[in-house]
DNA sequence: TCATTGTTTGACAACGTTGTCAATAGGAGG
DNA sequence: CCTCCTATTGACAACGTTGTCAAACAATGA
């Protein structure tokens, strides 16, 4: 009923301390006959060793954090922009620690303070994590990481290759951004607009360039006037979109750098009357529930946001198992999903 | 650089240990003089006490748990739906700790695996925290709150009254019901269809007695062919809706459980050539970034949810504070929004 | 003045685990 | 049979903090 400490398990066992915990981390050098006798008294009271504990003694904390961008959820949230990015880390990253005894902690905090440092060094402190997970835009923050590394904790950038300073997991920006438009391209479409995302995330002007780049590989004379800026939010994307469909030769197609603003443009489109995909094809990136079930159901890049979480997850306890700090980085497939905004130029 | 601890403090301040923590934790019975030194002493070393350490030393371990349903979570965000009470429950509940001290940390259990106890007894001994917060339909079982009561931890109970058994903090749907079907009654309509929830979540029958209730109010006889089953996926509401359309005396309005069924209705009555709010108005349940950005936007109930989780975590860490355990019930306000979705009948 | 009370500070054990190192047992090789 | 090596087990300190209790000191009242 009450407590059960490995001081009770060792008594029932009528063995030493030492020995539970050998045999509870899964250490060699223990006789089968020890180690299953141990095993049932563990399962036979319920054991499980306590996290803080295994702090204190050992070197480990079996812990994780996530360092989410307070301002980006808070805003994003509020702006009407359902956060997948939370829900997608928590289960990518938390199946992959639950695998291995790890937890994962999300942390917010402010970006653009100035004392971020002294708070992030303040986590580290309360919670001696084994590993730190930027997401976007702190995994920018080349100022911090080196702080990071300086400390020698192991850390994974989310969404950027690391060039060497810490880990990197990431998909191809670029390369989305590019076959986002060369699937308009291949329908035929030649006049195609491009509403970029907040340039504080490297993302944006990565897909801007896959953009251009695409319309370089097809021929097309690239045009300034195509390109509106936008910052991720339902607004920017209408005031983009209105700036683009007035043109005088406007679009045919379109790439939203997010879904928000996509959708924005799908209700701007039909505003003006132009029906979607008939007279405006459109992409988008993202894939989120809204871009789902919105009719027509959006044409989209798919971040494999999950994915990253749980490779980031992976990453940072094989690192502090083993003590390694090499940097490295790993890119993961990002996937085209054709939907029903899209179709061939009339 | 490296880590400094309460020792160092001490050290540099000239005091013992003791007197650091009490200034740290705010203890009474230190003179002015000595606060100011201390905390000098803290500012300059940069300390932040070690919450694994607190842990084992003190009673307290400064650590919430949320404890999520996997397969509510993973599933609906599967199946489409943005899960806005991850995103709500971080921002409410987690500003809330930071703001005393505190730390949250997300669980995911499955509430339909049979060895349900004893994973939420492992999370206990691991993680000892607190205090506990359940969400539906965690916040439902009955037994495993008993559970948790016996062993004295305190618990929140997230989305109903707990009944004596806990701290529940909830909104009226019964009520909330009510008031989404009194809006449509209000507007003259007489032929108004519901489509309810998950009957694995108590909300659900809630919200539709509380449709019962208006309808009676307003002398309208009830239905039942009416009243189509859902189970707050899209598939389910198209289903739904498929059959409420296809009624004779068809409903001049819908109330829908949540908005993903409330989408779904709205691509529907789009489908059959029904205009919306023109034909056929509509009120929904949560109000998700989906419902905000949808044409026309929907109609529908807010739940407050970063607020009952805001509060959660305040009475959670008040009870811990006092070593108070008292039941009690905290019903918090919701809100109907009325956007375009909802219009007299015609 | 002295006893009494209360306020401020400090010494020290305890929390539950792992790391280190020593002790013991069992086998291999001569 | 003895020595040496390895595999297994255990004893004990250490981790950083708070709870407990005692000591020192100041203020109060007779």
């Amino acid at each position: 009923m009450t407590k059960v400490t490995i001081r009770h398990v060792a008594a029932a066992a009528g063995v030493a301390v030492k020995t539970v915990s050998r045999v509870v981390n899964g250490e060699p050098n223990v006789t089968p006959d020890m180690r299953a006798r141990v095993s049932q008294a563990v399962e036979h009271l319920g054991y499980v060793p306590s996290m803080a504990a295994r702090r204190m003694g050992g070197s480990r904390s079996y812990l994780l954090v996530a360092l989410n961008d307070r301002n980006n959820t808070i805003n994003n949230w509020r702006s009407g922009r359902g956060n997948d990015w939370l829900d997608q880390m928590l289960h990518g990253a938390m199946l992959a620690c639950e695998a291995q005894g790890y937890r994962l902690l999300f942390e917010l905090v402010d970006g653009a303070s100035d004392d971020l440092d002294r708070k992030v060094v303040g986590i580290l402190s309360a919670l001696q994590p084994d590993g730190l997970i930027l997401t976007p835009p702190h995994s920018q923050n080349e100022s911090l990481i080196q702080m990071l590394v300086r400390r020698d904790v192991p850390v994974v950038r989310l969404g950027l290759p690391a060039h060497g300073l810490g880990i990197g997991v990431y998909m191809n920006e670029r390369e989305a951004g590019a076959a986002a438009t060369r699937h308009l391209t291949a329908l035929g479409h030649q006049r195609i607009g491009f509403i970029a995302g907040n340039e504080r995330f490297a993302a944006s002007e990565a897909r801007r360039q896959g953009y251009v780049d695409a319309l370089q590989e097809a021929g097309i004379t690239v045009d300034a006037a195509l390109q509106a800026p936008g910052d991720f939010t339902y607004e920017s994307g209408v005031t983009a979109v209105t700036r683009l469909l007035s043109l005088e030769d406007r679009p045919t197609a379109l790439v939203a750098s997010n879904d928000e603003m996509a959708l924005a443009a799908l209700h701007c489109a039909g505003r003006s009357g132009l029906s979607v995909p008939a007279d405006l094809s459109i992409v988008s990136f993202d894939d989120t529930p809204g871009a789902r079930l919105s009719v027509p159901a959006l044409t989209c890049i798919r971040q494999p946001i999950s994915e990253m979480a749980a490779s980031a997850a992976e990453l940072l306890i094989a690192a502090s198992r083993d003590g390694q700090h090499t940097p490295a980085d790993h890119q993961l497939p990002f996937r085209l999903i054709v939907r029903e905004s899209t179709t061939a130029r009339s």
